[in-house]
DNA sequence: CATGAATGAGGTTTCATTCAT
DNA sequence: TATGAATGAAACCTCATTCAT
């Protein structure tokens, strides 16, 4: 994938009737069918239209191009992953700190596995659609409700440091992808939900302390 | 009118002359140079050749595909990674657990962050490579250092379990790629440092009470 | 990075448009025209695209790889042959055995001669294309033809074996054929016309009485 | 194989050592080898060279292009042929026709026959090497030896036309080919000597009688 | 709006041939 | 003479993207 011109990566309009909107989830859902179904090399603009029930044309009526349509699918995987993590900050405020972080992290995790296949595929594609940026821009989202929740934990004297926090989040998303990506089976995806509570709580604890003490 | 044939990843040809053996490695610099020069998407064969200064021809002698190129570059960073494990490993026996564990996370850390651009555009070729497979295979080595390491410490009474040592490997590797990824300045990598120290350790200290509890 | 996949022979896509007819169609006299004007081993696909004034890319839109192309020529030649074999067989039901064997002889060899140049030419190409294959199922429509036509002519008694028929086929076939890569003058095609007339009939005929005396 | 300049197919040294005559025989033979092994399309210089036993530049001492070496292995070949029918002639000088007939045809099939496999594989490359301009050499001299040698057939009063022997050679060459090329079993091949045999026999008849009656 | 035929730059790979050692 | 590393033209094929219908 050629980048020259400076690469529109929305969708070129919006959709305003009830087709468009129609096509535009058709094609959206192909991308990740072809995505699992072919693998990411296989994963042609053409491909995408056949699967969807309709012409390239049309595709790129409503894509601009091929980065803006990975683009479309990569966005929405991480916001339900933002979304399942705010939704359980949001529902965890005034709960202990180790409850806290851990129904954050199951929430985590537990998005995460429901479509682990999907999840996989993607870090395949994110580097032909700067994931990273996209990722810096969920993992804020995410610790902003993680940071805003701990301010409501009644056990909490010392609040961490943002650092810490992007520490905690950072371990979650990075042991997380390190664990799919060695193949993990069930069991052991089940062993990392335990575990990455466990890491999380102590090293919070940890580091809280170790601020404590300066 | 081509013949299809598995793909190899193996070099082609081994050198026997003084020259070639140059070649090799003119090549394998080159790629790593277009790599970071020009990225991944414009890493073609005839652009590595030009860059390392040969012709296609030349570099199709001793890599018989571009897999293959890419494979061997990944390859080779990834076994600095696991000898500089191993190496901190070796030189940790017999020291404190938290000594240990500081140890070995610094020494990572650091031959990461002495090749950071590599590390994260070798990220972006993974895909092509099967980087998951090669991975596991670094993994492992660092894993089966660092459980050997351990049993020397005298403070341990109980070893960990397998899946502990794979969690803090996990958490090693995958928050160090989210935090490069993040785009981490050089504060926030001293940062990084200290506070994965940090976090293994505790992780590691709560998980061996956990068991004990049991 | 390509991948392995089983060639397919079969054109790649049923024109539906009258646009693409006439491509297909272009292609395919290109094709022929390359292969006349330039030989089999300058028939590149880009030098048939350019002939046939279309890009490459179309021509993989039909053609799904060279070899596709090739055997869609040689399959339209061979087919012409048997059709012409099949249609003289047809108009000869009924008559003696002589004569009908010089029908048929005589609408094989015009068939072959009125496109002698692509004859010749196709002969090159045969290799690559599984030729020997396709000339098999060429030659049993043909001898099944003859077969089912001599079984109308009125003085055969005895039925000429399979392998009689077989015979009378190659030698037919592989005769025009040595006679035309000797370079064949008009004149000399006159003669071979005639005289294979005369060495079928003869053989057949010593065929069946040989038959009858055992 | 591009052939720009005029391609020199004479090998280049008279090999006048017992040492080159060694390597000159090895190369020939592995290319042979080559060429049933791996087939036409996967026969390479360097190939034939390390299945011979030496170095590229080796071959190219002896063979100035890959042309040179294919129309030797051709022309060797033919050349056996040749030799197996002028053979057969010359003993069969004084017998009756179709006793002559019988020999040269049973020379001429067994010696094609002892190496079917390397008479079709060159088939495949005699495109490559002005096989027809060869094939035409072989058959004048064969076709010399068969007309000398009716010459002394004592129940011959009319001798053949030059244009009924080219006819009596094409039909066994022809039709040998045909039938190989249709992948004979060994079963129709003794068929085929049979029958051609008497093909010949009666076409050389019935074409003299054709004469005699003018 | 939808279609899908057409485009063509550009990527990977091969292999006959040369020439310094 | 023999070697084999190096060459590079040229082949095949893909696929994001456009635009006439």
């Amino acid at each position: 994938m050629p980048q020259n011109a400076p690469p529109a990566l929305e969708p070129r309009k919006t959709p305003v009737q009830a087709r468009s909107t129609a096509t535009v989830e058709a094609i959206y859902e192909a991308t990740i069918q072809v995505l699992l179904g072919d693998g990411a090399d296989r994963l042609t603009t053409t491909r995408v239209a056949e699967r969807a029930g309709v012409s390239v044309g049309t595709l790129y009526q409503y894509y601009p191009n091929k980065q803006s349509l990975l683009f479309a699918v990569l966005e929405g995987h991480m916001n339900k992953l933002s979304e399942a993590v705010e939704f359980a900050c949001e529902h965890a405020r005034g709960k202990p700190l180790a409850e806290m972080v851990k129904d954050v992290i199951e929430a985590f995790v537990d998005a995460k596995m429901e479509r682990a296949d999907i999840s996989t595929a993607l870090y395949r594609i994110a580097a032909d659609v700067d994931g990273p940026a996209l990722a810096r821009r969920a993992a804020q989202r995410s610790q902003n409700a993680l940071e805003a929740a701990i301010r409501t934990a009644p056990d909490v004297t010392l609040r961490p440091e943002k650092f810490t926090i992007q520490m905690v989040f950072s371990a979650m998303a990075g042991t997380t992808r390190s664990v799919l990506e060695a193949g993990a089976s069930p069991a052991m995806v089940r062993n990392l939900r335990g575990h990455l509570v466990l890491l999380c709580q102590s090293y919070l604890a940890a580091a809280t302390q170790t601020r404590a003490r300066r």
